[in-house]
This record gives structure tokens, sequence and C-alpha cells, in this order.
DNA sequence: TAAGGTATGATAATGATAATCATTACTGCA
DNA sequence: TGCAGTAATGATTATCATTATCATACCTTA
């Protein structure tokens, strides 16, 4: 029975809120490393692979490929530079009622959503129009 | 100046826009050398690095950690199960005039924005209840 | 305490992507 | 047309996050 949470899935989902951002699973190995008992590299994976099923943790991939997580939490967007990899939040998110018609209108448990915006913040726009 | 494009990145272009569909830089890799005369996979992966900067390509990652790409195209977001990875597109889209917002209030050219829903389908959510 | 199952951790394997570097194609100019 | 300099290409290697493996430790229940 998976509803009962690991002593490890516990330790991160406890970091997760302490630490109230995204963070990647390597980052989270060291970090936890840090605080007190380690817990394996292996495990981490698992643990937020777990929790992620679980609904509890989402996650998404940074441009350089690797996956952050944190908790699952409601409008949490971005817009991120593809040149610089510059990402800043957005704060307004106009989707919650397409996901109300959505987990209804597929039969899908929706757990959360991501929305990203790809550009070019001003900077990059202007290095690439130049043509550096 | 790099307005101009490559021959490599046209002929990437052109199956992209053939295809009508997403593709990873391996199995395009794969199928440009089916097609006509090879490209290195490296170049592949320039290219399509290129055509994103020059905001004619887009590209999302997969549950799996690769990145596919397409032509941009507004519109084509998708519904995930992470358990069993099925992927179903959706057509709606609420995102627009906020797309309009920030490019003004955040200084930012905005070429695509990806939009993904993710939870468990309802097979998947039924086994996973079930505690298989 | 013993048995069965699950969790864990160290490590190796995988696989996509990025870096390297020598070679080739292209550009503008004499 | 020939040259020089620059950009593009491709084969290959390096990197690095993630997964798989497998033996060990733990926990629950009888």
């Amino acid at each position: 029975m998976e509803a009962q949470r690991t002593r490890s899935q516990e330790q991160i989902l406890q970091l997760l809120g302490k630490l109230g951002r995204e963070i990647s699973a390597q980052a989270l190995y060291v970090e936890l490393r840090h605080h007190r008992q380690g817990v394996g590299l292996a495990t981490v994976y698992r643990s937020l692979e777990a929790l992620k099923l679980g609904g509890v943790v989402q996650a998404r991939t940074l441009a350089n490929g690797e996956a952050v997580y944190s908790l699952v939490q409601e409008d949490k967007h971005h817009l991120t530079c593809l040149q610089c990899g510059a990402s800043v939040p957005i704060d307004a998110c106009p989707v919650h009622e397409l996901e109300a018609q959505l987990q209804t209108s597929k039969r899908f448990r929706i757990y959360y959503h991501t929305l990203e915006f790809f550009g070019l913040c001003s900077l990059c726009e202007h290095q690439h129009l130049a043509g550096a």
C-alpha cells in the first residue's frame, strides 16, 4: 500500500517545504547530506517519483535539461529567455477554468500544470539583432 | 549575421514542416539520413538551437527527459499521465491575452509558450488507488 | 525470533546533449 | 579567378542527469 510515506519521502517533503522553491534532485541530495543524515541519490530520485505520483510534488524541466521539483503549488509560472536562460516568475494564471473542464471532459485527475513562456529578454534581443 | 539560414537549418525546417508533428533531435537525425544526404547529429542539435533562437522552432521536454521540436505553432498543448506517460492533446488555450500583456509588461519578446497538465489518466488512477 | 516484503545505498549503465577539433564550404576582395 | 578569413559541418568524445541493478538493512506480522 503506497499511502504510507517513507522516511526519506518525509524528509524530502519537509525540506521542500522549508525551502519553498524549486530544487533539482542533485541539489536536494547535497542539501539533505548537509542537514542531517544523508540519503542516497537513488532514493532521492525514487522518493521524488513517488511523491509526484502521490500528487504532492511537481516537476518541470529547465532549459539545461535538469528537472526541478517543488511542492505542488498553484500558479508559479515562468518566462524564460532562450538565450541567457534568465527565468522570471509571473503570477497571473488563466488556466483554472480550463483545468476544471479538462478534469471532467478528459477523465484525468489533474495534479498540476506547467505554463511557461519562451522568448528573448530585451537585453538578449538586442544582442541578437545586432548579430553579436 | 545570423538572419541567413544554413542549408542544414533549411533542411530541418522543411522536414519539420512536412512532418507537422513534434520530433526528437535523435529521430530527426535518423529521418534526415533516410531522406537525402545525411546531416551530422551535432549539426542537428546546433540547427535546432539556432532555429529556436530564431523563433521559428519550439521545444518541449517529454517525461523521459528528451526534448521534442516542432515549428512554432499556437495552442498545441498536452495532458500527460505521470504514470503511464500517455499524452493527449488539448485544443483550448486561455493564455493569449496574458501573453500579450507579458510581452509589454515584462519587456520580453515571447516566441511561444508551453502549457501542460499532469496527473493520472483514469486507468492509472484506478491501479494507483488499488495499490497495484 | 523468523520470514517476507519493502526501502535503501553504492555503483554501474544508459542516453541525450554539449564540447572539441580537424576539415570543408562559403564570403568578400584583390 | 585565386586567396584569406570566417562560419559550418561531422566524427568523435566528454558530460551529466537519470535509471537500473543488486546486495544489504529494516520493518511488520505471525
